[in-house]
RNA sequence: GGGCGAUUAGCUCAAUUGGCUAGAGCACUUGCCUUACAAGCAAGGGGUCAUAGGUUCGAGUCCUAUAUCGCCCA
């Protein structure tokens, strides 16, 4: 950095620059290393077709924390990076792009189009990657995975093999999810609810041998009428007692329905009847089986109808809905239709309302995995942060049904099973078979169906690692230590690694989830490209620096709490690392050109300002590593933020100035450099996982000056690279209660004189003359220290002494030190003693308002001491209360009534 | 319908096991271009902690209800 160049910090000329450092010297590299303690994090892959959302932003800074800080404390920290390949979504913007050109995937074929998939993969698939690198991630990219490598898909159809074997996955016929726009079967949770204004329709079935008659059967969905089997109604129903077993007539359709018992129907739903539709309603399939229906399909795969509905074949489903109920109401079968609420799923990739469809799907059986999950989280094996999430996880674990794992896309992992033509009999293996595994027909055919994106993902702790081969690095990093994610994939992804990772590994894959807030925008609405709410990263790294926006967020994340975000809020980061800059250019400037001698430190030649913020330091290195350790980064950040800004910037550096612009001794001169270097040094240390290229910036050009006057910061930091270099240790031996309090009271004093300034409107500059009057024995320490309050509140004459009397027209200050926030009762410094700061105004004061400002104050300390007594005099209070509460209590109201004596005779002189 | 979270200054959020006069950032008021920084400095103003009960010597914090908002599941 040079001093000449620019007040203001700008972002764009090191960010690019650093990063590049990093990454080519392979700072962010790890690899095995058995003398260390390993500590790893797997990225939550994300998707080869994203682009970074905030979202992504807020994830990935925190687990560049975790990295960057554990890493500086020692440990072999891997951050391993990768994509995944999301098998729908890349699926339909690789059609999308062929569909510009009038061509559709089915006239490529499946090899061609899985080329084209590639060639988009390819071109565009690392645009999220370079993006992550611009917020400053410290992946090991060397180490970059896509679920679709070589390694990953060995390790997909090996997994697929193994659980095959176990009879952990099956093949079978049920009601599952199907997405008519994607044309494939989703997973459960794949299926987004939403609530839906729809009609629920009470619809006339006739009786078959009275077609006069008509039983009322209500439902939602009257598109699906073609495939009714039957209509049920609940055994208990009074209503319907007789009926069951008489037939109806299917309206329009002619199926003749027999009228069914069957507990699952609610009485109190529409009629008490309800038609059954097995083949395209979940609880119907269930209802069929039990009563042997056999269903009816009714509809194509993208949503139309088929032959089974008669003249409606061909038709879009809702758009047979109405055309349906069209026809209904002229045949006057429609009894009423009431307005109704009800959930409708939609696919979570294109929004399209779901079908139930029965089909033939792979699935893996859920039970005994989710159980031996289960088991794992009661042992503590796995923990949440925050750990509210644990229940939710684990009711879902408890509840959750078979998973759906086959889509009926091209672009994934091919299922490994291969159907004999000739028996029917199902072979999977690892390789390509050249016959049945039963009958040795060479008649055989490969699934064409591929597996779920989820199905990989669930193996990405272990298959990035190497798995199914024994690596060094599985030995070695695998299980990881903390996962990073948001909760809206505990299901899809948590939960399935944990599964995973004990059935295959035997161990579960991390030890701890953190679950980060989601990201809203400032009406709490979830961003989202639909709304266009959405604030940019890239954007604000843009213009405010990636660092500034790397501290505005994790500023703003409080305990997974949901994070409100507007643009406005990047500046607060921008004007810190404008400040910090700043710090930097002064501390480098004033130790440019210094002598190299080097110094002897004793503890006693340090001043007390030295004392006061390497004892503050010492706080604040502590405070803001148990933060981190508790996964509280925003408090972590606040700490140093704090200690930055208000107690090294506005004080420390202001007390020194003297220090080395006027200095009394080269020695203490350079003292006062030492403690300068020594503090900001560790000050960038402990922001460099939050904001890490400003600090490596500040660090590279204070460590020249620094080694040039041969200070040290801290004796073991030594690294080339900030990145690489130590955190901060605590230091037992700058612990300084003393120092920081006497310092609380100085700075008491000081605000005091200011503000009496600012109240009588006397410019800072204009140099004035105090008396301090100090009741008890802090006189000494008051004295020994008006060097700093003359120069910090600009006095010419200061006047120290016991019970001094007020002097004629001042303005007065009463300051009671332990009523003061800063200081600690149980030191008792100053305790029950009163400071009076008295600024002799003649001809400046103006004796009313003065009176005014006092009688203010007064009135302030009588209610103060109102709230002090009703405590006191509360004979419960002093008998239960812990000891020191009731002490402190005591003292204050000593101090008030001396306080409030003092304010009195002022108010008395003033007349 | 079930579960979870939120409700504190104009805005966004904090507040350790219940214990000092509830804190910060932004915004606001006043005065400052003071040679690190106007993206700044100094001094201020601003809160019946959603509502109603309860427990306690003491409640923003614990309990019970209610209201409003949000999320998840069915």
């Amino acid at each position: 950095m040079q001093t000449k160049l620019s007040t203001q910090y700008n972002p764009k000329e090191i960010e690019e620059r650093w990063y590049q450092v990093w990454e080519e010297n392979g700072l962010f590299h790890s690899a095995p290393d058995l003398s260390k303690e390993p500590y790893t994090i797997v990225i939550p892959p994300p998707n080869v077709t994203g682009v970074l959302h905030m979202g992504h932003a807020l994830n990935n800074i925190i687990q560049d924390i975790l990295i960057r800080w554990r890493r500086m404390q020692g440990y072999n920290a891997l951050w391993m990076p990768g994509t995944d390949h999301a098998g729908i979504a890349t699926q339909n913007v690789v059609e999308r792009e062929l569909a510009t050109k009038r061509i559709k995937r089915e006239q490529l074929g499946r090899e061609r189009f899985l080329e084209e998939v590639w060639k988009w993969k390819n071109q565009y698939g690392s645009t999220i990657i370079s993006q992550l690198k611009k917020l400053g991630s410290s992946c090991d990219w060397a180490r970059e995975r896509f679920t679709m490598d070589e390694g990953l898909s060995a390790a997909v159809k090996e997994t697929f093999v193994r659980l095959y074997e176990r009879g952990l996955i099956y093949k079978g016929k049920y009601i599952i999810n199907w997405c008519p726009r994607c044309r494939t079967a989703l997973a459960d949770d794949e299926v987004e609810h939403e609530e839906h204004e729809g009609h629920l329709w009470h619809i006339k079935y006739p009786f078959r041998d009275a077609p006069h008659l008509f039983l009322i059967v209500a439902t939602t969905r009257p598109e699906t009428m073609p495939g009714d089997v039957a209509v049920a109604v609940n055994p208990k129903d009074e209503r319907y007692k007789d009926m069951v077993g008489e037939i109806l007539t299917l309206p329009v359709i002619g199926r003749e329905l027999p009228i069914i018992a069957d507990e699952f129907v609610d009485p109190s739903f529409g009629t008490g009847a309800v038609k059954v539709t097995p083949a395209h309603d979940p609880n119907d399939f269930e209802m069929g089986k039990r009563h042997n229906l056999a269903p009816v399909v009714v509809m194509q795969e993208n949503g139309t109808m088929n032959e089974f509905a008669g003249d409606y074949e061909g038709m879009d489903r809702f758009e047979c809905r109405d055309a349906l109920i069209e026809e209904l109401k002229l045949k006057k079968l429609i009894e009423m239709a009431t307005p109704h609420k009800h959930s409708v799923g939609h696919c979570y990739r294109c929004h399209t309302v779901i079908e139930p469809y029965i089909s033939d799907q792979w699935f893996v059986k859920m039970r005994p995995l989710a159980d031996a999950a289960i088991k794992a989280s009661r042992k503590k094996s796995v923990t949440f942060f925050p750990d509210r999430w644990e229940k939710i996880y684990l009711s879902w674990l408890e509840n959750v049904r078979d998973w759906c794992i086959s889509r009926q896309i091209w672009w994934g992992h091919r299922i490994p099973a291969w159907y004999c033509q000739d028996c029917g009999a199902i072979t999977v293996a690892l390789d390509v078979p050249t016959k049945c595994s039963k009958c040795n027909s060479v008649a055989i055919k490969q699934d064409e169906d591929v597996l779920d994106t989820w199905f990989s993902s669930a193996l990405w702790p272990f298959s990035t690692m190497g798995w199914p081969s024994e690596t060094p690095e599985l030995q070695y990093y695998y299980p990881t230590s903390t996962l990073v994610t948001d909760r809206g994939i505990i299901y899809f992804w948590v939960a399935r690694m944990v599964m995973m990772g004990l059935e295959i590994m035997r161990h579960v894959p991390f030890s701890t989830v953190y679950i980060h807030g989601t990201i809203l925008d400032e009406q709490s609405r979830k961003m989202s490209k639909s709304l266009g709410n959405g604030i940019d990263p890239l954007l604000m790294i843009n213009q405010y620096g990636a660092d500034a926006v790397r501290f505005s967020i994790i500023v703003l994340t409080t305990e997974g709490q949901d994070i409100k975000l507007s643009e406005s809020r990047f500046e607060m980061g921008r004007n810190f690392t404008n400040k910090l800059w700043n710090a930097a250019r002064f501390i480098v400037m004033n130790l440019e050109e210094e002598h190299p001698e080097e110094i002897q430190l004793e503890p006693a030649d340090y001043q007390f300002e030295d004392r006061w913020i390497l004892s503050r330091l010492n706080t604040t290195i502590k405070a803001c590593t148990l933060y981190l350790e508790q996964f509280k980064f925003n408090d972590a950040a606040m700490k140093v933020y704090d200690f930055t800004w208000h107690s090294f910037c506005d004080w420390y550096l202001e007390i020194v100035k003297t220090r080395l612009y006027e200095p009394v001794s080269s020695k203490d001169k350079k003292l006062a450099q030492t403690v300068l270097a020594k503090v900001f040094g560790q000050i960038l240390h402990l922001l460099h996982p939050f904001i890490p290229f400003i600090t490596e910036e500040l660090w590279q050009n204070l460590k020249g000056v620094v080694s040039k006057n041969k200070i040290t910061v801290q004796e073991d930091m030594g690294h080339e690279y900030l990145i690489r270099d130590v955190w901060p240790r605590q230091d037992k031996r700058f612990e300084d209660q003393v120092s920081e309090e006497n310092m609380a009271v100085l700075q008491g004093i000081i605000r005091a004189i200011r503000n009496i300034r600012s109240k009588m409107n006397i410019k800072e500059k204009q140099k004035l003359d105090a008396v301090i009057s100090v009741s008890g024995d802090g006189e000494y320490t008051v004295t020994e220290h008006s060097d700093l309050l003359k120069r910090m509140a600009n006095i010419e004459y200061l006047k120290i002494g016991k019970d001094l009397a007020k002097p004629a027209n001042s303005a007065c200050e009463v300051i009671a030190p332990t009523l003061s926030g800063e200081y600690d009762l149980s030191k008792g410094l100053f305790l029950g003693q009163q400071i009076q700061v008295f600024i002799p105004l003649a001809g400046i004061i103006d004796p009313i308002a003065e009176k005014e400002r006092q009688s203010q104050h007064l009135k302030q300390l009588e209610d103060y001491l109102r709230v002090v007594r009703r405590k006191l005099e509360n004979k419960n209070f002093a008998a239960r209360a812990p000891a020191h509460v009731v002490t402190m209590e005591q003292n204050r109201e000593k101090e008030l009534l001396e306080q409030i004596s003092k304010i009195k005779l002022i108010l008395n002189d003033l007349g």
